[in-house]
DNA sequence: CGCCAGGGCCTCA
DNA sequence: TGAGGCCATGGC
C-alpha cells in the first residue's frame, strides 16, 4: 500500500498545483486569490462558497456567486441587509436554496459579531468547536473554513477522499469524519499548504476516479 | 430518463 | 450514535 506522503506525490505530479480555493477570475468579476494574501473579504468569500458547494457541483455555485457579486451581495453586510427571498432567489442555481439562504444570513451575522481578526486569534481547535456550534457548519464546511480562509493546517475530509481511500485500501468504508481526518493528518506534515493542495488534488483526482462506479484508479492502485 | 454533485439537519429508534 | 429521509438545481 502506498503511504500518504507518496500519494500526494503521484497527484502533484499528475495534475499539477490546484491553487485553491478556486475562483471565476478569467471572468473578472470577483477578486483572484492566486498567490495573493487573504483580505477579510476574500476570507468570507470562500466561506459563502464553502455553504453554497454542500452536496453541490462548483460550477452551480460559481453561478451562484457570480450572482451575489453582480447584485452586491456577496458581503456580510449585503447579506444582512437583504430579504432572504432575495437571497434564494440569488443562489438559486446552487440548489437547496431555501437552506442555503438562511445559512448564509446565519454565517453572516456570526461573522459580522466575531471579525476575522478576532477569530484569526483562537486556538484552532477552539475555532473549529465554535464554527461546529453554528447551524448549517458540519465537519467538512468548518475544515474548509479552517483551512481555505484562515489557512490553518486541518486537514478537510469530504465523500471523494473516504471512497478513494476505502478504494485503495487506507480504510474501511465506515470510518467516521474524526477517524479518517486523524488518519491524514498523523502521517503528513502539518502545513496549511500542503492541505490545501493535497485536498484539492484528491477532488480532482476523484472527478476523473471516483464518480462513476465502478471506480477505476490506474494512477494510485 | 436516472444519477450525481467538494453535506448537514432532523427524526426516530 | 447511527441509519434514513429530506433538501433542489444543473450537467451529462
Amino acid at each position: 500500500m502506498k503511504d500518504l506522503n507518496k500519494i500526494y506525490k503521484l497527484l502533484l505530479n499528475q495534475y499539477g498545483k490546484q491553487n485553491w480555493w478556486p475562483t471565476t477570475l478569467e471572468k473578472d468579476i470577483h477578486p483572484t486569490y492566486h498567490g495573493k494574501k487573504l483580505d477579510d473579504s476574500m476570507r468570507f468569500e470562500i466561506v459563502v462558497g464553502a455553504i453554497l458547494t454542500q452536496n453541490t457541483s462548483w460550477k452551480n455555485v460559481e453561478k451562484a456567486i457570480i450572482e451575489l457579486n453582480k447584485n452586491k451581495i456577496l458581503t456580510i453586510n449585503g447579506i444582512l441587509k437583504n430579504k432572504v427571498q432575495k437571497l434564494e432567489k440569488t443562489i438559486k442555481s446552487a440548489g437547496y436554496y431555501r437552506q442555503k439562504a438562511e445559512r448564509l444570513k446565519i454565517i453572516a451575522k456570526f461573522f459580522k459579531e466575531n471579525p476575522f481578526s478576532k477569530l484569526k486569534k483562537l486556538q484552532t481547535e477552539k475555532l473549529r468547536e465554535i464554527l461546529l456550534n453554528i447551524k448549517g457548519i458540519g465537519p467538512e464546511t468548518a475544515d474548509s473554513i479552517l483551512l481555505y480562509a484562515f489557512e490553518k493546517p486541518v486537514f478537510v475530509i469530504d465523500a471523494y477522499t473516504k471512497r478513494m481511500c476505502h478504494y485503495l485500501g487506507i480504510c474501511s468504508a465506515d470510518l467516521d469524519y474524526n477517524e479518517i481526518q486523524k488518519l491524514f493528518m498523523k502521517n503528513l506534515k502539518p502545513d496549511a499548504k500542503l492541505f490545501n493542495e493535497y485536498h484539492a488534488l484528491i477532488v480532482e483526482h476523484s472527478k476523473h476516479c471516483y464518480s462513476k462506479k465502478p471506480y477505476c484508479d490506474e494512477l494510485l492502485k
